[in-house]
DNA sequence: TTCAGGATGTACT
DNA sequence: GTACATCCTGAAC
């Protein structure tokens, strides 16, 4: 079982944020195995980063997980309502992350299908299938992830974890992203964040399932 | 198709 | 008390 090792995460955030496109986030929930592609990602750099919640190395029971080893996941609760899932990037005591906003499902999609609508996948209208992980509170939503999975080490846990290819969970592999179908821009819903609102730390790939 | 408004809980001021 | 790395619904076009 080849998981994303510390070494892996403990990269620039820019650079993982770009090389977890079209890698996998596998999920144990019910004795069942959830796969989905990551598709949309942002990077947050603490250092220098205001729209960071630990920008400035600012530093509470909250962001605590930002300071972990690389590979540790950071699933907080936005708008009172949703989870939002970041794996934790550099070295320890270096506050950064990739927030994953979005992905496509490759494996268990009746169950995802359930835990977002309370329905199996066939009888969701067109919209609901379109919109079944295309954003962050969606996709912790879909995989059961909440607070109980903050702060866990990916890189060894069996609950939640992430691999490059399909081969290392028994599936077929379909192909590696291409340079070019990354795409790029400013990232979302930090309006507050001053000048670090310009800062273009959004990625995505096209992707079916990922339409945005 | 886009748009406004409301839901909702926690962290931190 | 205020802000928040969001999502859904329903109305208008």
């Amino acid at each position: 079982m080849a998981k994303l090792t510390g070494d892996f995460f403990a990269q620039d955030t820019v650079t993982v944020a770009r090389a977890l496109l079209g890698c996998y986030l596998v999920r144990k929930v019910q004795d069942k195995t959830l796969a989905v592609r990551i598709t949309e990602t942002e990077a947050y750099r603490g250092p220098v980063d205001k729209a960071c919640h630990a920008y400035g190395g600012r530093r509470t029971r909250r962001t605590e997980p930002l300071f972990a080893p690389p590979g540790f996941s950071y699933v907080y609760l936005i708008y009172g309502m949703y989870h939002c899932l970041n794996l934790v990037t550099e070295p320890k005591e270096i506050p950064c992350a990739v927030l994953l906003r979005g992905g496509a499902v490759r494996l268990g999609t009746d169950m995802v299908s359930r835990l977002r609508f309370g329905v199996p996948y066939a009888g969701l209208t067109l919209v609901r299938r379109r919109n079944l992980l295309n954003g962050p509170g969606k996709l912790c939503c879909g995989l059961a992830i909440t607070r109980e999975d903050n702060f866990l080490d990916l890189t060894r846990s069996d609950e939640l974890y992430v691999v490059s290819s399909l081969a290392d969970i028994g599936l077929e592999s379909e192909p590696d992203v291409a340079p070019e179908a990354i795409h790029t821009g400013k990232r979302i819903g930090i309006d507050y964040a001053e000048e670090a609102v310009d800062f273009p730390w959004w990625f995505w790939i096209d992707c079916e399932h990922a339409i945005r």
